[in-house]
DNA sequence: TTCGATTTGTTCGTATGTATT
DNA sequence: TAATACATACGAACAAATCGA
């Protein structure tokens, strides 16, 4: 039956007790993370995987499986699988939660507002896990629904991981922010954390959101993972909620 | 190599396109969902499912791996795979998002504020899908973080499916109220989906909640369903996020 | 249009490992 | 210790979708 002992190692580093297809899914990762393969790309088909590492046709695709349920990989039968992209619509509304009260699911339209560069704060490198007074790039854009603003988000990222970073990268973008991150400086946003509170929006930001400062907005700080839960982008963003809300909706989005 | 072609039914019912393991999922959820096999309670295991459906064991543990990953069923290697329950401490976070703004996770303490039974208005009949002027109970219930109250709950249940409830069944129940809901009626939540929006909230919500109706709280419609997406509660909930959060986290709580 | 090669999707079966009782 | 149940890994066969010759 040809059952060969599976070694303690795959890739000859430190021993592991974990079963075998995590280590091929770590492996996977690992060439994401390298760019081995790019957004858009087809990663070598599952037979093709299994003789390169060595095991079997159902181990690969157990290893795929997860990356496939983060929407990190993308099955396609008769073609192959993909390594995902921030282009498609589908995966859009993945990130962006701001919905009609209606129900309705619009597609905002961005507009740059702002861009500078200068040296990250505390909060900045909390969350970016970033040394102290590292450079970031600090963008303000805006998101209208309806032709009128409902989000205005403040995005900050280190220019180490977006190098020569500026202005026009950003005006002259084609697509979502997410999808320039992954185009053009090969970073793949896969998952998001938020964190949501009720405040008075600032002056400046109440008059941006055409609202008045007493009245309320939903505030949301968020984080942005790459491969490996390495954080690349800190998001402060203001909501004006009088004709959207926020919608968290676990399984709906995600594989049921 | 005994291969029998796959019938195209399974239950005798009509004929269907899906795949035999979406078919054995099927019938898994419509005899929870009839309480043949209740919340804590095994399920018989793959090898007799196998058998009992006439499948491999391989088809059966793939028609459960996805009920797994929604957190339907729980499965533990040498005992068996359980119906999930809402008594466990890891599932409460699963429905409760409200965290410290340090990020800390804390067990509220709940206390029933009011109960009453009456007619359902417009926005009950929409959300839970019930017919115009059915009877429903609502109860309002505070929860409090560190000693203090955060987050104001007003629920909304049909007396059809939760039948003779009052307010005894709340006030001495043991552990959280979906766990009453599963203990008590055999309804079991598996799913929500809450919209978020900031609001002042009414002068008698925030003198409960401990502000003034001039600041901002979160305001969040939630609507909970059980198997098959059939929704059984309706919860409108006001959040002082003054020292609090709303925590949004997609991956961290589901399967990577 | 047809056909064949390629790739993923489904189902089956078997063997063995590991945890529980 | 033995029996049971889930976990991992392998292999095989066929179905379905895709794509190019």
């Amino acid at each position: 039956m040809n059952l060969i002992p599976r070694p303690d190692t795959l890739a000859g580093g430190q021993p592991s007790a974990a079963p075998l297809y995590r280590e091929v899914q770590l492996r996977i990762t690992r060439a994401l993370a390298a760019g081995e393969w790019k957004p858009g790309e087809a990663i070598p088909s599952e037979s093709r995987l299994a003789t390169d590492f060595g095991v079997s046709i159902g181990t690969i695709r157990r290893a795929i499986d997860e990356l496939v349920a983060g929407r990190i990989l993308v099955r396609q039968q008769g073609r192959g699988t993909f390594v995902a992209t921030h282009t498609e619509d589908r995966t859009l509304f993945y990130f962006f939660h701001v919905v009609g009260k209606d129900g309705s699911q619009e597609f905002p339209v961005s507009e740059l507002l702002g861009f500078r560069k200068e040296r990250a704060g505390p909060d900045d490198e909390s969350q970016l896990g970033i040394p102290r007074g590292s450079r970031v790039a600090r963008v303000r854009n805006l998101l209208k629904l309806g032709g009128r603003p409902v989000v205005l988000d403040d995005i900050t990222v280190t220019t180490e991981r977006f190098p020569r970073i500026d202005e026009a990268t950003f005006r002259n973008r084609e697509g979502t922010i997410y999808g320039l991150y992954q185009a053009r400086y090969g970073v793949n946003v896969v998952r998001i954390s938020e964190r949501l509170s009720a405040a008075h929006p600032p002056a400046e930001i109440a008059s941006i959101l055409g609202m008045r400062s007493s009245q309320p907005a939903l505030h949301i700080r968020r984080v942005a993972y790459s491969y490996n839960d390495s954080p690349v982008e800190y998001r402060r963003s203001w909501i004006n909620t009088s004709d959207h809300e926020y919608l968290s909706d676990l399984w709906k989005t995600a594989a049921r």
